[in-house]
DNA sequence: TGTACATCAGTGAACGCGCGTTCACTGATGTAC
DNA sequence: TGTACATCAGTGAACGCGCGTTCACTGATGTAC
């Protein structure tokens, strides 16, 4: 971005092979799906043979967990920004799943390698702890609306796994939510997360 | 079922080859996620060669494209099932937001094919009608508590998608559900129902 | 009841493919003196 | 400034694997007469 041209490669060979594979790792799963990406076809879009990777990830999983780390952190990093827009709980959810929404379908290669590529997350630490630092972020705003600490838990959990399903449904055309414009499907979660946090005494 | 032993194959060589695939396919989705599923080893376990299936199904998708269409239809059986419950509106979503959960939590490899595998659903005309049965089950239950058909639809939507939610989180064990008892995330199901269509007017 | 025949479910061998991973290697880079 | 050397990112060839799909075939079944 900083450079008006192609930036030189600084490093020894080809200079930054690894966010190259990350890169084309990303295209990939946005074309094809979370099972499109092989290390194969990453290595051949970064111009570069097929064991170049084995220099930077241990294998093809390493390399998707990786990927998955950053998706949480993007999250959080969004999630972060939308709490900032007001001080009211109810608002700042509704912000949340708003924000939840726009990043699947801006991310949508992120949000599926972080959710749909089967990674089980007990083999890479960071990745756990990446996701756990998104509910650290979430939980002192449910927390100012239900004293209790399992009650504030299970309120973020619905919430979330709203803004979840919604999209999902977004990312899969479900119940015709193809054609809909994204700003729809971000009121239907905001809309959601407000009812649910609501009705929180149900 | 009705029968004390192994029925007795009764068509011409295998006596029921297309629904033991279908069976041995389930089965590999269980053990193995949504890509797990593959031809070859489904023919192993039906104990029969390579190329058999292919007397049944014209390819790897139409015979996925099958099991998603019997997902849908298994749906639909559950909830129309849920809804006789009672004749309170408010009561029937919770119940059908608990039976969604209960789903697929039940029926974990019919639910990965019917919304994982990532089939293109324009292509299997059957599987496309079986799903909007689904949501034409559900339609009347919303129309009584709006009259606008959009707010109808829009309320069936989130509340759906929030069911779809809590399924995906307990599936991947997000959020430390893992350890959950179904009976838990049913109930959370049912109360974030009740919230979205209490909620309906904001 | 017996025979000739058409049907068609399942066989077995083969195909081409793309994959993940390993290996000994090379040659550009950076560093110590 | 110049030279010898260690490092290590990337190469290219190869491996074994399992897959989806095709093909000519076989042989048990059901049916027509």
């Amino acid at each position: 971005m900083s450079s008006p041209v192609k930036p030189r490669p600084v490093g020894h060979h080809h200079g930054d092979l690894r966010n190259a594979l990350l890169q084309a790792a990303l295209e990939l799963v946005g074309e094809r799906g979370p099972h499109g990406f092989t290390l194969a076809e990453a290595s051949r879009r970064a111009g570069v043979s097929v064991a170049a990777p084995y220099k930077h990830f241990a294998d093809r999983e390493a390399l998707l967990a990786e990927l998955a780390t950053r998706g949480y952190r993007e999250q959080r990093s969004r999630f972060s920004a939308a709490l900032g827009g007001s001080a009211d709980p109810l608002d700042q959810l509704a912000s949340f799943a708003s924000a939840y929404v726009r990043f699947a379908a801006e991310e949508p290669a992120l949000f599926d390698i972080t959710f749909n590529a089967g990674l089980d997350k007990s083999g890479f630490a960071e990745l756990a702890t990446a996701g756990d630092e998104v509910a650290d972020l979430l939980l002192p705003v449910v927390r100012r609306l239900t004293p209790d600490e399992a009650d504030a838990f299970d309120l973020l959990l619905r919430i979330a796994a709203a803004a979840h399903g919604l999209a999902v449904f977004l990312r899969q055309g479900l119940f015709g939510m193809g054609n809909q414009a994204l700003a729809d499907t971000e009121d239907k979660a905001a809309r959601t997360a407000r009812a649910i946090a609501r009705g929180r005494d149900i």
